[in-house]
DNA sequence: ATCATATTCAACCGATTGGTTGAATATTGC
DNA sequence: GCAATATTCAACCAATCGGTTGAATATGAT
């Protein structure tokens, strides 16, 4: 079937996921700026930037206007409050979470340092290692 | 070089851009569960989905607690914060944004209704086409 | 018209991703 | 011990990504 139809969501947090993508954004927030302004920074080519501009178009995140020959990028922000609407819903659960738990986790943290290679129930933490 | 250096903001934001990710930590907010039990909604192969949860792992957006023969994973929001605190830097823009500019907006709105084939500054919105 | 500037388009490359399958591991139940 | 269960590991594949380069486009200045 192949349905390529990604999200906004998808689209949003895949633009935001680089770092070179994420200060394009937080430099402009200091007001519009042309392509090799923005790209002024970076080590890469300025085609490089250029694509990266365009991921961020793409994701709705920012905005071109072309006058002349220059084309003034600006941010546009609605999109990231889709975003910051699915990341709040775990705000509840954290808060909750870092409240409840304090004295709990407070404890842990006090008993894991004193026995790191010997723990009370039969967690085996296996994590996160090659890929 | 090729240094693989990616930020935690990196991974949390390149873990939430996909839809089956992001649908397992909306489910884990009901509580802990299994990799099978998380993986039972999806169409995908099991293996699919312990991918997917290795790579939330990875970003630790959760965590898992091996007992037995069975994994269970449960949330783990705290880069969440992160995450947020980025998208919160830009909240402040486009409140005032949307505040100061609301009237300019709505006047622009009415004008480009009027005469959308005709602008008055050369303005070539030219985006997000191909690739 | 010509040349420099600002930018994209197109092709390419290696690394990563999202998914599959088949085999391995560890645990539980008989 | 043996079979079923829960899960990963490893290899593979096509698609996408992040970057490069070279050529094309459009505008601006002389």
């Amino acid at each position: 079937m192949m349905i390529n139809e990604r999200t906004s969501l998808d689209q949003t947090y895949a633009a935001l996921a680089d770092p070179t993508r994420r200060a394009i954004l937080a430099y402009l927030r200091n007001g519009p700026a042309t392509v090799t302004r923005v790209a002024a920074p970076f080590e890469m080519s300025l085609h490089g930037v250029s694509k990266h501009v365009r991921v961020l178009e793409r994701a709705g995140l920012i905005e071109r206007e072309v006058r002349g020959r220059q084309h003034f990028l600006h941010l546009c922000a609605t999109p990231l409050e889709e975003a910051t609407e699915f990341t709040e819903h775990y705000r509840a659960f954290w808060e909750a979470r870092l409240g409840a738990m304090a004295e709990h986790v407070e404890n842990k943290h006090l008993e894991s340092q004193r026995n790191t290679s010997k723990p009370k129930r039969p967690i085996k933490k296996r994590g996160a290692s090659s890929q």
